[in-house]
DNA sequence: CTAAACCCTGACGCTAACGTCAGGGGCAAG
DNA sequence: CTTGCCCCTGACGTTAGCGTCAGGGTTTAG
């Protein structure tokens, strides 16, 4: 496949693939004319990729960790291990802070909604 | 209180502190020779607002909701309704993505670990 | 009184992850 | 052949949330 039929499966724009090849984050053969072509696990690579910046990793990170990620208990050094301790717990903290920021939502909407109908009745 | 007492008790840098209240998330009584002079419940305010950006809001998104977190049930519009539930339902996309990267960064680095022992075991 | 530490207002710098534009090919249909 | 749509490589533009520096007052401990 090529870069605009990956860009419509993945949700990713045309930019944004050329721009993870370029981080070494995903690789494309060539034909003649030069045009990028995907083999079609590249989809779920690209929704990998897409999870993890999500995340709030960087480019850099990612690289560090997708020979592990590809090739499991494979390239495995210390350092690499330690990125991933590092990551686990950033994410574990982020993902406390955004349920507290969640249930403040939550309650915060209840409250609106129900004032919002009273205002209705009043009026 | 002062700023830089601000700054330490909140973790925000003094900069990010005159940011928030260039864009309206924070407000400072000043002195005679200017200087800022902040409330006690400037605490937790300042808390509040960092845990709001690292769960992804922008700072506009904050300002338009803030005056229903300081005065709830007051300031209640239909759209700023809309905005939290927006917000809400983007919230728990991404925890729900980052329990999945979670996840899989603790399998990878059970995997690994184990890995890089057996390793050692050989050499 | 004076040095150290703190605060003020601009205003330019920075980084990440793309957006966008310029200028120029490639290929299938009619 | 040419119209239309897709693709290529630079390369500059953008946005948010601050960092940092310049130049100049202020507060406080001794």
């Amino acid at each position: 496949m090529r870069i605009g039929e990956l860009a419509r499966q993945t949700g990713a724009s045309v930019r944004a693939l050329r721009y993870y090849e370029e981080h070494g984050l995903l690789s494309a053969h060539r034909t003649a004319s030069s045009q990028r072509t995907y083999d079609p696990d590249a989809v779920e690579r690209v929704r990998l990729l897409r999870r993890l910046y999500s995340a709030g990793l960087t480019s850099s990170t990612i690289a560090t960790l997708l020979p592990c990620v590809s090739t499991p208990s494979d390239q495995v050094t210390r350092q690499s291990i330690d990125i991933m301790r590092r990551e686990h717990a950033r994410i574990s903290g982020q993902i406390a802070d955004l349920t507290t920021t969640r249930d403040d939502l939550t309650y915060l909407i209840d409250a609106a909604a129900a004032f919002h109908r009273d205002q209705r009745r009043m009026s």
